[in-house]
This record gives structure tokens, C-alpha cells and sequence, in this order.
RNA sequence: CGGGGCGUAGCGCAGUCCGGCUAGCGCACCUGCUUUGGGAGCAGGGGGUCGGAGGUUCGAAUCCUCUCGCCCCGACCA
């Protein structure tokens, strides 16, 4: 390709809304433009990925059986009626209505056709296993769009399903995905991690997401360096790291924490940074305390000063509850939220759930009388509580499985695999006949890859101050040969030369045939990220040579123009050989 | 949906607090000459409903009201 008639409007200055590095580089680079929030047009070198990304999802994807359709994204109501997730989802599914009055909704998953088409076609034991797949867009009206094309309310996505006899048969085909998962990811060149991940409204019971670890990604996943523990923080055990209470570096005031029932003045402290600022006292020392209301009536949540309440957990204990207003936590605790304490609620039949953290130890809390806190509060003595793991996992927390201590890392979602079990097929009376001529629901897997996140997440972790540095497989052209002719007639047709060279021999050349400086080019070059380079240049080529650049190391090699093709065509065939192509 | 920020030439910005001459700068663009291995130099030139509507005023990019859009933090995220 020449990039003389290529769409790649470089630019130097980057608008000033990114923020992701993916991002500004993909508008400095000319990859792409923003139609709108969350709307992104993909121009020649975008789409280019994207369809590199594509195939590579393809050939695994058929390497494990799948098989392609398409399946429309102007989908009928009934469907998403008869699953309850018409009326479950609620802002964040388009919807609209067609000539006839008829509601349609536009497509945010295809959960829903995919089982009605499973429920027509699929009759017996002996039909399956299946699994389905294509590469469609999707379409969510996204609360905040972001970072770019991270998060968008129009995206790509390769979702596959599959439909199994049974929980077995679904354990293979899972696993299937999971293997396929593992290849395309290190194909496309990312570093990322297979985590435990909620199942979220997909029901179902297992469930993994693929993480790309990178700043700009949205999730915090917990990863143990001694086991091999992965989980998104959304769902993550971890076991609180232990406060010694007789640990170093505590000043004289810590000996009044371990003096019981003694209460102190805290004027207008109610934070437990701020009490703890006061009574210089690390946060590990203060019972936090959070009223919530549940259906069944006020619970008292209890972390521990350094925890965050994960609501998630809670939730999964006492079912779905709202954070107590002002005003209740005065009803129905006789004292203003601030001072708080855990102590003496027996009689008001509030429910009291407890982190781990604090069932041995003696702490600080609000003495549940407005500017005093009080000190030396003990598990058992002063209050009790059901225990449970309550809190959100952080840096140096131990492992649940193992004790070790963990790490947290920001990671991008580009992948989920989620054990879907019976809950499209029994709503969508999606049933088969098993040997025994018993009639059954289908059981059903779902799993989805998103190309632009793994672009996304390619440059994120792979660019340095000048650009882009493509993996190999998803770079956009395999090679970019770029002629610095200045007044040399000999440059261009020996660049020309390789370029055909190269073509012939099965890899795809980009070539500046631009009449543009040489600083340009080399700048644009490096933007653009092609991970190779050939510079032919007037001063070189008199020696008989010319140069073969690395883009990520910038090592370069002289190399003769007759042989530097086949030199190129070698590395790159060895390349894609490693990679298993 | 809550909080914050920003809309001035294709892009990046100044000017807005404190109203006042012809709305300015850099990049990009056009013409000419010179230059030609890391985003060239000089000279000349084109390009603006100051996001939109209404209001205050002799006078509005600037003040007031409403509105639309975009970004960030949070909530949400099938």
C-alpha cells in the first residue's frame, strides 16, 4: 500500500480530551476519529487492526469447532421479554419502536437470539455440542463512555455460545474457549491475566474475565505471586493483613486504646480520618461503622479503619440494600452518623455483620454519643457480630488461598467466558431429548472477545514517547519501507524494488512514497508503529546498502538492497512459526 | 444520575475575573524563492455565526438566564 493515497491523517498536537495514552495516540497517528461520545470512526490504519485482531479471532475460534454467523443487531422485544431482561436492563439498552408500534430494542448482547435460533434448530442429544459464534456489533448506551474506544456505546464484538447436554459437556466446551482465550491473547502480543470474575447480571455460576493489565484499564484485579490467585477485586477473598497491636512506631496515646470504656473528646471529628489525624492513631485502630438498609430492616456493617465495605459482598450475605440516609441513622441509632459505635445495639434488633479484621484486637469507634469516640472496643466484650469477609481486597492483603501476601493490579477486560447453565434456554424453552428420550434444557456457555480493547490494550502496553510499537501480528502492515530520495533518482526505484519483493513474498508492505523531508517520515514512522522498518536513503545506497530499523529497540542494520527482502520475509516467517501461525 | 472542567479558524491555545478601537498567537493550509537523513527558512496570503437561544447595555467572546455538546471523578457496566 501506498501511504501517499491512504487516509492517515497524522497530526502533532492531540486534542485535548484524551486522556488514555491509547488514545491520543490513535488520534495523533490517524487511527481513528470521534463521530460522538462513545462513537468512533475506524479510518484505513484502524480498521486495518481490527481486521488483523478479526482474523486471528477467527482461526482460533474455528480451531475449536466454532462456527461463524451473523445474527442482526435490530432485535424484536419478545425475546428480551421472556428472559425478564427487557424489563432488568433499563437506560442502557436502546430501544425503539418500529412502523408498526412494534418495541425492538437495538442489540447489547445476543444471548437472547442466540437461544431462540438454539430452541428452534436444536432437537436432540445427538446435534450437540454446538458453538456459535460471530463478530457483531454491539450496542449499549453507555452511562459514561471513556478512554477513548475502552468504553463505547457502539463496539465490536466476537461473542461465541455454546450448547452442551450437559454440565460436563459444558465443562469441555468452556474449556475449549478458555485454551482458545489463552492463544488468541498471546497471538495479539498482551500481557494479561485469567481471573474469577462476578457473573454479574449473565447469571450463571463460573465465570473468568481476560485481563490486560494496563493504568488505563477500569478493573482492579488481585493477583498472588505464590499460587496463582487471580480475581477481579469485584469478587476477591483476601484475608486482611493483621494489625499488631504491639507493632513499632506506636507513640504513648496507643497505650490509652488498650484501656477499656475510656471515652474521649473528639469535637467535630467524624471521619475516621479525621479522628485518626486527631488522636494520631493509624486508621487499622478504628472500627468503621456503615448503616445500611436491607429489606429486611437496618444492618450494622462494621470494617476495619484501613477497609473499604464491599457492597457486593454484603450484598450476597444480607441480600440488596441502600446506604442509610442522615437523618435514619439518627431514627434508629440515637446518634448522628460520625460517632457511631457498634456497642450496645442488642436491644434494637439491628443486624450486626462484622469484617475478620477486627474479631481480635481492641479498637477505636464512635461511642455512639455525639464528639466522643471510645477507646479499647473488643469483639465479644463490647459488641458481637456474625463475622464474615466483608471488605474490599487491597495491596498486601493475603491470599485466601494461600496466606501470601497479594498484589493489585489495573487491568483492561478484553475478554469473559461465563458458565451460563440453563437460565436463556429454560426461559426461552430451548429443549432437547437426551438418550433416555427425557426432554431437557439445554446447557449453555457464553463468551465474548473485544477487538477494539485488545487494540486498545496493544498500544497501552506497547508504545514509547513517539508511538505506537505493534505486536506483530495485529500490526497494521508487516513492513514500512520508507525512500529518502532527496535529488538520488536511484532511491525510489530501489525502494520500489523491495517494496514488490516483499508483496511477492506473502508480507505487507506499507511504503511512504510521499514527497515529504525525511524528518517527517521518520516521525510519522514511529507514530504509526510498524514494528519494522526499511530506510532507503541516497547517502547509504552509494555504499550498496541500506537500513533495516527495529521500531521498539531502534537497533539498526545495514544490509544490501538485493538481500534485504528475503532477510525480512526469514525473520518474519520464523516470527509468525513462534507464534504458532 | 451526582460532582467538577471546558466549548474562540482544521488542531492546540490566549483574551472572559474588571464589557470598549480591526478578536489574537502557534501549528496546519495556499503562493513564491531557498532548503532536503529526525516534524525546514524567509516573504506574502486565505480562513471566525467566539457552541446555540434569549436578555442587560450606547456597546457583549466578556455580564445574566436558559439550552446543547465534549472531557474528567463518582455511581453504573449483561
Amino acid at each position: 500500500m501506498r501511504l501517499s493515497k491512504m487516509l492517515v491523517p497524522t497530526v502533532r498536537e492531540v486534542p485535548s480530551e484524551a486522556v488514555a495514552e491509547s488514545h491520543k495516540l490513535m488520534l495523533r497517528a490517524g487511527y481513528v476519529r470521534q463521530l460522538a461520545a462513545g462513537l468512533y470512526i475506524y479510518l484505513p490504519l484502524g480498521w486495518k487492526v481490527l481486521a488483523r485482531i478479526n482474523r486471528i479471532l477467527r482461526e482460533e475460534m474455528d480451531a475449536i469447532g466454532a462456527q461463524e454467523v451473523s445474527m442482526p443487531v435490530l432485535q424484536p422485544a419478545e425475546q428480551w421479554q421472556q428472559t425478564g431482561r427487557w424489563s432488568e436492563i433499563k437506560e442502557e439498552m436502546f430501544r425503539l419502536k418500529d412502523r408498526g408500534g412494534r418495541d425492538m430494542c437495538l442489540g447489547m448482547t445476543h444471548e437472547e437470539i442466540m437461544t431462540w435460533l438454539a430452541s428452534r434448530e436444536i432437537r436432540s442429544y445427538k446435534q450437540m455440542p454446538q458453538i456459535w459464534y460471530q463478530i457483531q456489533t454491539k450496542l449499549r448506551d453507555e452511562a459514561r463512555p471513556k478512554s477513548g474506544i475502552l468504553r463505547t456505546r457502539e463496539f465490536l464484538m466476537k461473542d461465541s455460545y455454546s450448547f452442551d447436554i450437559s454440565v460436563e459437556a459444558l465443562q469441555r466446551s468452556y474449556k475449549l474457549h478458555e485454551d482458545a482465550y489463552h492463544r488468541i491473547f498471546a497471538r495479539c502480543g498482551l500481557k494479561f491475566y485469567q481471573v474469577e470474575s462476578d457473573t454479574g447480571m449473565m447469571g450463571g455460576a463460573v465465570a473468568h474475565e481476560f485481563m490486560a493489565v494496563s493504568p488505563a484499564g477500569e478493573d482492579d484485579i488481585v493477583i498472588c505471586p505464590s499460587c496463582g490467585y487471580q480475581a477481579n477485586v469485584e469478587i476477591a477473598g483476601s484475608v486482611p493483613s493483621p494489625f499488631a497491636s504491639g507493632e513499632p512506631g506506636k507513640n504513648e496515646k496507643s497505650e490509652k486504646s488498650a484501656a477499656p470504656g475510656e471515652e474521649v473528646h473528639t469535637p467535630e471529628k467524624r471521619t475516621v480520618e479525621e479522628v485518626s489525624r486527631f488522636l494520631k492513631e493509624p486508621p487499622q485502630r478504628f472500627i468503621k461503622s456503615i448503616l445500611v438498609i436491607s429489606e429486611e430492616g437496618p444492618v450494622l456493617a462494621l470494617v476495619r479503619g484501613d477497609q473499604q465495605l464491599h457492597e457486593k459482598k454484603l450484598q450476597r450475605i444480607i441480600g440488596p440494600f441502600r446506604p442509610a440516609l442522615k437523618p435514619e441513622v439518627k431514627d434508629i441509632l440515637g446518634v448522628e452518623a460520625g460517632f457511631i459505635g457498634p456497642m450496645g445495639h442488642g436491644d434494637k434488633k439491628i443486624k450486626i455483620i462484622a469484617d475478620f479484621a477486627l474479631r481480635t484486637g481492641s479498637f477505636i469507634t464512635g461511642a455512639n454519643k455525639p464528639h466522643y469516640h471510645r477507646l479499647g472496643v473488643t469483639a465479644g466484650v463490647d459488641f458481637s457480630a456474625s463475622w464474615h469477609d466483608i471488605q474490599v481486597a487491597k495491596e498486601g492483603d493475603l491470599c485466601p488461598k494461600c496466606g501470601h501476601p497479594v498484589k493489585m493490579e489495573k487491568a483492561i477486560e478484553i475478554g469473559n467466558i461465563f458458565q451460563l447453565g440453563t437460565k436463556y434456554s429454560q426461559a426461552l424453552n430451548a429443549f432437547f431429548l437426551d438418550e433416555a428420550g427425557e426432554e431437557k434444557p439445554i446447557i449453555m456457555g457464553s463468551y465474548g472477545i473485544g477487538p477494539a480493547r485488545i487494540a486498545a490494550a496493544a498500544i497501552e502496553q506497547n508504545h514509547d514517547k513517539d508511538g505506537m510499537i505493534w505486536p506483530e501480528n495485529i500490526a497494521p502492515f508487516d513492513v514500512e519501507v520508507i525512500p529518502i530520495a532527496g535529488d538520488d533518482p536511484d532511491v525510489d526505484p530501489a525502494a520500489w524494488r523491495i517494496y514488490e519483493e516483499l508483496a511477492e513474498a506473502g508480507i505487507e508492505p506499507l511504503i511512504d512514497d510521499r514527497d515529504l523531508r525525511a524528518g517527517v517520515k521518520f516521525k510519522d514512522a514511529d507514530l504509526i508503529g510498524i514494528p519494522r522498518h526499511i530506510i532507503i536513503g541516497g547517502r547509504t545506497l552509494k555504499e550498496g546498502l541500506v537500513e533495516l530499523k527495529d521500531r521498539r529497540t531502534k537497533e539498526i542494520r545495514k544490509v544490501s538492497p538485493q538481500e534485504a527482502a528475503a532477510i525480512l520475509k526469514e525473520e518474519i516467517s520464523i516470527r509468525k512459526a513462534e507464534c504458532g501461525l
